[in-house]
RNA sequence: GCCGGAGUGGCGAAAUGGCAGACGCGCCGGAUUCAAAAUCCGGUAUGGGUAAAACCAUGUGUGGGUUCGAGUCCCACCUCCGGUACCA
């Protein structure tokens, strides 16, 4: 019996061609159109009645190379999980967008002297279309580009924000969330100002508040790269050569604008214990945070301990101060227990201190050592491969604890940039110290000995004993176990004003400046005095005046030296005097490309806003992202910077959700053919377009989920795309008859019952996709859908609506054939929204069960047993198999250990 | 060095502590064909054993351990991949 296939739509019918064999080019452009016209995948917000499901793809920054392999693993993987969310009856929003500011498009802008944007619109054009080509159920309606001055308008104001606000440490407070936090970012407006400062006057006023902002202009140094004519973060300098390009960079102070991200390092550790992340992704954050608790200790400088006594008797009465007197030295340690180890003390090269210190004799060395210091890039001094270098300044400090002199040294290995920026050296119980010691013949004084015999043992002849144990050589705390010691140290030498309990992160502020056009304006302008000379006092635009707009300039050539690109604009766009008289000048530095990716997350529920960033209907119906998939290389920069952006904006009440995206899955990265990272200069590279091309876009999505599990590394194999293929072109077959001239059902394929059997291989497949996509184990559900096919294959005849069923199933994954094939099964419109199968249990249970015999552990049969056989029945059952009586034979049966419907095993003797 | 993750057929892989290798690729054999492509059917861990089976032994990086039973849990080690780099 032939099944015509009935209603085409409207349109459709005029092309539908004689199609006998699997023709994916046909079938995909035809559904694509058809999602397009009918506009399938837009998404209503703030629908009450579905639950939402917000899922979002890292969005790609469209590069000139188009589309590479790796990217449509993570926009498959996600597209499975909307469209078959959709079907489960919730309200999905999957949008994409650009990430399309950066240093490529200028570079070609300077090449070509096109103007940046141009060349960015191409490659979004190009990514648009290939991404297009996949058939993602993306709602292309709420696509956005951090380039469109209707989106960096509010970058621009979010950065506003954060110039606008002070981070309060002490304040206790309950968010929108019903949480209680310690911690707030406040509006400046509501610093307290103390006494002195309002006395002052008003430039005082606003000079204190611009140093308590969380956006801050600093002098900084930074990694400063002429070639490309801008500064680099640090994770864009590779061996001290720029990552992009391997040109040279130097290390200069320059005034850069600084975001005070560290003072959120409390709440950015702890707020991730929440989250449904990969647990190494979140121990990669908190490595990165780098808590660690300890204490500041303060060392008088003096050669002697004579009037130590009278110092520490004024220190007793009024306390650790703020700041430390101008003759004393703060040093910041995890290990206070070993305070009676130091033997001497270092300063970094650059501490304030180190000129005061140096004694005459020492003062041509000192110098020299610096100058080589000043020199040397931050990698040179951080090789870990360098023996340990240093000079003594020639003064002494008198260790707190016991009275002693300590010699003070400079030395590289110390960093200015991390604690206070000087240490106390124990080398009996740091390995850094003791390398230091050995190599200036200090001494070394242990003061921890091991805490149990078997446990690691201290032999300082050979190395620093790092671990815990007991101190010994420590006055009063000897004896006691190393976490004790700490703990009450410290508790004495803050009773006694000496010292006090302290935190350090390893986390820096961020640098959140470069020299680049191509990059989001500053909304800031700079007073100028008469002479034109900025008088470090600043100004925000007005909000209701953004977007800043980047300048005409007249090339993209750099500047050659450290001034921005944006001060080769002219000088309407520099200058300009407020209505007060004052000169103003532009900020010329530009965003990093960061920002913009800071929180496009927000702008996908509410992306034509033109009053609002976002709608707080929207935030509140739509956040947090409830899925976000993308590469683990973005593990810690983006993912915190963008928490970091998404809490000030939460503490400054226009987020109600302490944190952006609740469950994070990274996919793993595809490799060539050669199992080698792809890469041009390998040759190993796979166009995701060409695949498309030669066998299509379900066959290419459906490949890269059968490749094995999202989340590992894996090579690509061509061949691998065949086998999909081959699966699809089966599924064709078994449902269309591929001999007719017209797309006909094939004549196995009748409107009736299903047999049980058929019924059995239907529901369990659906039980077993089902949970795999709950699961995201992709590869396995592909599986499961094969074995459906090979099951069917031996059928004479099959029931239509079992088939209904299963191309339901597959839909999510091969989107095209699965429409063109309900479409061939009869029905008039898409089943993106049709119901989503649902296992009969009644199809679950089995009627009979094989279980395997052991003996002694080895399998010896297979019993085939009805099911809910029991325990005594099956050993019996067991017992009497031929094979088992043998191998039990003239042994004692010591156990039998049986799990029904499980297995039975002999333990014998 | 430190912190993660992973090591299973020729290859990609699968396996709530309970039959290792599902599914796919490749390969071998067969059907179809004048022939080929495509398609379909069967086989495919290793060694022994058999005419063929049955059957026996071995097998999840290495060495130990826990358990009636370990790819899975524990300890030590090796290799590869990712992150990090003197953070006191």
């Amino acid at each position: 019996m032939l099944t015509p296939v009935v209603p085409l739509f409207p349109g459709f019918a005029r092309h539908y061609p004689a199609m006998p064999r699997y023709d994916f080019r046909r079938i995909e452009s035809r559904w694509q159109q058809y999602w397009e016209q009918h506009q399938t995948f837009r998404v209503q917000d703030c629908v009450a009645d579905r639950p939402k499901l917000y899922v979002l793809d890292m969005f790609p920054y469209p590069s000139g190379e188009g589309l590479h392999v790796g990217h449509p693993e993570g926009y498959t993987a996600t597209d499975i999980v909307c469209r078959y969310s959709r079907m489960r009856g919730k309200n999905v929003l999957h949008p994409m967008g650009w990430d399309a500011f950066g240093l490529p498009a200028e570079e070609f802008a300077r090449r070509m002297n096109v103007h940046p944007r141009i060349k960015t619109e191409q490659n979004i054009n190009t990514f648009r279309k290939q991404l297009k080509m996949l058939g993602f159920s993306y709602d292309w309606s709420r696509e956005l580009s951090t380039t469109d001055p209707d989106y960096y308008r509010w970058t621009q104001w979010i950065f506003l924000q954060i110039y606008d606000t002070w981070y309060d440490a002490g304040c206790v407070w309950t968010g929108p969330d019903g949480v209680q936090r310690r911690g707030r970012g406040r509006p400046i407006s509501e610093l307290p100002i103390p006494a002195a400062v309002a006395a002052a006057g008003q430039s005082a006023v606003r000079r204190y508040q611009d140093q308590h902002r969380l956006a801050v202009l600093t002098e900084a140094p930074v990694n400063w790269c002429p070639e490309l004519g801008t500064v680099l973060a640090n994770e864009e300098v590779v061996d001290g050569v720029s990552e992009r390009g391997g040109h040279p960079v130097v290390r200069m102070n320059l005034k850069q604008w600084m975001l005070r991200i560290s003072l959120y390092g409390d709440r950015l550790l702890d707020e991730l214990a929440d989250l449904s992340w990969p647990e190494s992704i979140k121990l990669m954050q908190r490595n990165w945070i780098g808590r660690s608790i300890g204490a500041e200790v303060d060392f008088r400088v003096a050669s002697s301990a004579d009037s130590q006594s009278a110092w520490q008797t004024g220190r007793a009465s009024a306390g650790f101060p703020m700041r430390p007197e101008a003759d004393v030295i703060r040093i910041y340690t995890t290990r206070p227990d070993t305070l009676y180890g130091v033997t001497y003390m270092v300063l970094s090269p650059e501490h304030p201190l180190v000129d005061q210190l140096t004694t005459p004799q020492q003062q041509q060395s000192v110098q020299q050592y610096r100058q080589q210091a000043s020199l040397k890039s931050e990698l040179e001094r951080t090789d870990l491969a360098k023996t340990k270098s240093g000079v003594f300044t020639g003064s002494y400090a008198i260790n707190p604890v016991n009275g002693q002199p300590v010699p003070v040294w400079i030395a590289d290995y110390v960093l200015i940039s991390y604690g206070t920026g000087a240490i106390m050296a124990v080398p009996g119980h740091d390995e850094r110290d003791y390398e230091f010691a050995r190599q200036y013949q200090i001494p070394i004084v242990q003061v921890v000995a091991a805490a149990a015999a078997d446990g690691p043992q201290a032999d300082l002849s050979q190395a620093a004993f790092c671990e815990l144990g007991v101190a010994i050589n420590s006055g009063p705390w000897d004896g006691m176990p190393t976490e004790d010691v700490k703990q009450r140290i410290t508790a004495d030498l803050a009773a006694r004003g000496l010292g006090r309990e302290a935190v350090n992160f390893r986390l820096r502020d961020w640098l959140f400046s470069r020299q680049r056009y191509w990059g989001e304006p500053f909304p800031i302008w700079h007073e100028l005095d008469e002479q034109g000379q900025p008088t470090g006092l600043l100004r925000a635009d007005p909000v209701e005046t953004l977007p800043v707009l980047h300048p005409h300039v007249e090339d993209f050539k750099p500047t050659g030296t450290p001034e921005p690109m944006l001060s080769k604009a002219t000088s309407d766009w520099l200058y300009r005097t407020a209505e007060d008289g004052v000169r103003l000048k532009r900020e010329t530095n530009s965003m990093p490309q960061w920002a913009g990716s800071c929180w496009y997350y927000l702008r996908f529920c509410d992306n034509r806003n033109s009053q609002q960033f976002i709608d707080p209907e929207k935030e509140r119906y739509w956040l947090p992202v409830d899925l976000y998939v993308g590469g683990a290389e973005h593990a810690v920069l983006h993912l915190l910077y963008s928490r970091f952006w998404h809490k000030v904006l939460f503490d400054r009440g226009h987020v109600t959700h302490p944190e952006p995206f609740r469950r994070l899955v990274n996919q793993g990265m595809i490799l060539g053919e050669n199992g080698e990272k792809m890469s041009k200069s390998r040759g190993n590279v796979v166009n995701p377009e060409q695949v498309v091309n030669d066998r299509g876009a379900d066959a290419l999505r459906l490949y890269e989920m059968f490749m094995g599990p999202l989340e590992q590394v894996k090579p690509w194999q061509t061949s691998g795309v065949e086998g999909v293929y081959r699966f699809l072109s089966r599924v064709w077959r078994m449902i269309v008859d591929d001999r007719a001239e017209q797309v006909v059902l094939d004549s196995a394929v009748q409107d009736i019952p299903a047999t049980p059997e058929q019924l059995r291989v239907l529901h369990r497949t659906i039980r077993a996709v089902t949970d795999d996509i709950e699961r995201m184990a992709f590869n396995t559900a592909i599986s499961r859908m094969m074995e459906f096919t090979n099951a069917m294959s031996d059928q004479e005849v099959l029931a239509k609506s079992v088939l209904e069923q299963f191309v339901l199933l597959l839909s999510p994954f091969a989107p095209h054939l699965a429409e063109e094939l309900w479409f061939a099964l009869g029905h008039a419109e898409t089943l993106a929204y049709e119901p989503w199968p649902v296992a009969d249990p009644q199809w679950l249970v089995e009627d009979s069960v094989e279980v395997p015999v052991q003996v002694n552990g080895k399998l010896r049969a297979r019993l085939v047993v009805p099911a809910g056989t029991t325990g005594e029945v099956l050993q019996a059952t067991a017992e009497a198999d031929e094979t088992v009586r043998r191998q039990l034979e003239g042994k004692t049966v010591v156990r039998v250990i049986v799990v029904p419907g499980r297995l039975v095993n002999f333990v014998v003797k």
